[in-house]
DNA sequence: TCTGGGGTCCTAGGACCC
DNA sequence: TCTGGGGTCCTAGGACCC
């Protein structure tokens, strides 16, 4: 039997914002995609104010100018940094921790002699809150599954102070899966959500005792994981160690529609580069590279083109020179006259350590290759990114995404650090 | 006018090979 | 001309997560 506890930070963009920003506490914020398209995270004001996640921005212009909500452009080095040290409060208090994405993470009770595990997890919580500034809620159950619903339950209700415990307690277990519509189970998406409720299938509870052999016939052995997680037995442990990645990729939709070939050209190099670099921190080689461009899939009145093509490298690379050169090649093959393209990727794929290839006498991989990476990747670290590169991308192009609303990156730059003032008459 | 990016896992059909 | 099983690779898409 274990115990798993899910710490998720309330709001956690729209709390970034306004822990150096004090006068931006009880007021409404999103927080919008690159190019500033969608809203991707809202201030419990914004919510409030029927703010839907994801919504592209124009259509609740009308919202955002009648309760003068603050909108603000995604800023990842804020997030990031201080996603980190909520980490690392969470890091020393538990034994074993899982960092599951930037602002939730699984926690493993078992070994944790404590007799009152709501106690513990407040106490936490303050911690967190007075050491950081982001508030956070915990939830726990003897299954991931379970704690996540737990969690949910947490921030939406007063009465328990953003922690509660569903571990050993049926009766309190059926409640929350009573009270928990189907669609907000971790795993049931939007259509599967769907899918259950025409079926009659309306709550978590009614998910937990749906018969084993329906589950698995409509929804595959993922969906019935879920079921038997509800039913508190765990499917999913804690994984500790990020599993390495297996793809990786770069996309971006262009601030605007590009006809010219040479543009888009400069975009895939430039994915090309920022990808290869992931995967070289991560001492990663790939053995095939995928390209794609596509055109604007909203726009019904334009001519639509999309298409993707991969190339698989005879040995296993990192090589800024032979990944960017392959992308070019497939980029070309691709590439049709007299469309507006709107979208563009790079993925490197089958990825693995580098530490573990062999060479190979057909190498397409030039000499003196891994020396030159790192020395540019040195450069790089220590000048900023794109101070060396290939030559071949263009630093200031239509394709480059907006950012209007753009936030200080309070702590991780030193021109922009908070100033305080105190005022001494 | 304005609609994100980065992942995982699973399934399926067509081309091609032996 | 038709017949078959087993395999890989490529492309595409569907489902989910944050």
């Amino acid at each position: 039997m274990s115990t798993f506890a899910l710490v998720d930070c309330n709001n956690f963009y729209a709390s970034c914002e306004r822990v150096f920003r004090p006068h931006l506490v009880n007021r409404p914020i999103v927080v919008l995609s690159n190019n500033d398209g969608c809203v991707v995270a809202r201030s419990h004001e914004a919510k409030v104010l029927g703010i839907a996640m994801g919504v592209p921005l124009f259509q609740v212009r009308h919202i955002v100018e009648q309760y003068g909500v603050v909108v603000l452009s995604s800023n990842y080095a804020l997030y990031g940094d201080l996603s980190e040290r909520v980490t690392s409060v969470l890091a020393a208090a538990a034994p074993r921790i899982e960092v599951y994405s930037i602002d939730e993470s699984f926690l493993d009770l078992d070994r944790l002699a404590v007799p009152d595990l709501t106690a513990w997890c407040r106490d936490l919580r303050t911690r967190v809150l007075r050491w950081t500034g982001i508030p956070v809620s915990i939830g726990i159950g003897p299954t991931k599954t379970l704690a996540k619903l737990a969690n949910r339950i947490a921030k939406g209700s007063q009465r328990v102070e953003g922690v509660l415990d569903l571990s050993g307690n049926p009766a309190w277990t059926e409640a929350a899966l009573r009270k928990t519509a189907v669609g907000d189970v971790w795993g049931i998406g939007f259509r599967w959500s769907k899918m259950l409720v025409n079926h009659g299938i309306g709550t978590a509870l009614d998910l937990r005792d749906a018969p084993d052999m329906w589950i698995r016939r409509r929804m595959g052995v993922v969906g019935l994981r879920t079921v038997h997680e509800l039913r508190g037995i765990a499917c999913h442990d804690l994984e500790t160690e990020p599993a390495p990645k297996q793809t990786t990729c770069c996309s971006r939709t262009f601030g605007e529609a590009v006809t010219d070939n040479v543009q888009v050209r400069d975009a895939i190099v430039a994915f090309a580069t920022r990808a290869i670099e992931k995967i070289r921190t991560a001492n990663q080689v790939c053995g095939t590279i995928q390209v794609f461009i596509a055109t604007d899939r909203f726009d019904t009145a334009a001519q639509q083109y999309a298409s993707s093509a991969t190339c698989a490298f005879m040995t296993p690379t990192a090589d800024s020179r032979s990944i960017v050169a392959a992308a070019i090649r497939i980029f070309e093959r691709l590439w049709r006259d007299g469309f507006a393209y709107r979208k563009a990727g790079v993925l490197l794929l089958d990825l693995s350590s580098a530490k573990n290839i062999v060479p190979s006498l057909f190498t397409d991989e030039p000499p003196q290759s891994r020396p030159l990476m790192k020395a540019i990747d040195q450069v790089n670290a220590r000048f900023g990114r794109g101070s060396i590169g290939l030559g071949l991308s263009a630093r200031a192009a239509p394709w480059r995404m907006r950012q209007e609303h753009l936030s200080p990156r309070f702590t991780t730059r030193w021109h922009e650090l908070p100033v305080a003032r105190i005022d001494l008459d």
